[in-house]
DNA sequence: GCCTCTCGGTTCGGTGAATGAACCGAGGCT
DNA sequence: AGCCTCGGTTCATTCACCGAACCGAGAGGC
């Protein structure tokens, strides 16, 4: 999204966030690292996104903090992508927002569920347990599974594939 | 934003909602109509969008049934454009997107503040009030007003100069 | 040594969207 | 009539996105 030079006067730090995580692809990202997604052609597979803009992206959520950029092995030499605390905290914001998504525009029976993994309750559109009373569940006690809506023809990237499969954790690595 | 094709096989609500909320400009007009803005040239004034841009925007959220149409007089033909149901709910996503950016962005104290109206107490990042308990303000409960970090050179646009005069209940006409 | 494969990019020509300035038409006001 | 405001549309330029091709480091086979 990048407002530029004209976010300056906006006088209010929408404009700034937005600068950021408003631009095409990037909360997508974000949210695929929520999932467990860590390396670029993972993301790649999954997004079917232009190489050329993942690479833009990651570079730009690393300098701004949001993911860090992390060896895990040197040969041949591989680096990770995690996100840091403060793209954790956009959970609050990619939450809702899928949720919102969900119920407005949903054409059939919900694609994923998330559960408070501590008591297996589902979580309310902003990412509640009704039944612990939690008012913030944290992103890495988030139990996400496959929702009753199947699509017809499945995606088969990796990425995708693992998903489908088992109740997976937000935030633990997915492959 | 508008993925266009390629958010299809996404299996995720996410980039459905982005399709129409995370294109440039966007969430920056819905912000505005949180604060009360409802007329094209205030929304021009107040945010220095190209008047194509913004006249594309507004018919697409209109389209989506965000924002709704309404004629406010008939002579001159003056329509304004006001947050629907669907709409409003987004304060959810706009709101903690918001002190998102200004925890991690901001240069100096606080450019805005968002109170329960009840009871006037300041709102937590994810629009709860701390005071009363409550785990949903609804934007219409909501009082805004000028933080103690005051730009130095502020905009003098009739928006910028109506949000600086006194604190104001979201969703009410601010003009 | 040499071929080939994977991974994580970069390069590059073509396209579509954003930009900003100019223009336009309906409808007051004097 | 002449001028103003409001809410757009038009248009040429600029810029970001796109997708396909290319590239270099390193591993593994032979």
């Amino acid at each position: 999204m990048a407002l530029g030079k004209n976010y300056e006067g906006q006088n209010c730090y929408l404009a700034r966030a937005l600068e950021l995580v408003g631009e095409r692809w990037t909360l997508l990202v974000i949210r695929d690292a929520f999932y467990g997604v860590r390396r670029y052609g993972d993301f790649l597979g999954h997004l079917d996104i232009p190489r050329a803009v993942l690479a833009d992206r990651l570079a730009t959520l690393v300098e701004a903090g949001i993911l860090e950029r992390h060896r895990y092995q040197d040969s041949p030499p591989r680096d990770e992508y995690l996100l840091t605390e403060r793209g954790t905290e956009l959970w609050s914001v990619i939450f809702p927002l899928m949720r919102w998504g969900e119920r407005h525009f949903s054409t059939g029976e919900s694609l994923r569920t998330f559960r408070h993994a501590a008591c297996g309750t589902e979580l309310d559109p902003v990412s509640r347990c009704p039944a612990c009373g939690l008012t913030d569940v944290a992103p890495g006690d988030i139990e996400a599974d496959t929702g009753p809506g199947v699509p017809a023809q499945p995606r088969q990237d990796p990425v995708s594939v693992a998903l489908r499969r088992r109740p997976h954790r937000l935030l633990q690595p997915l492959l």
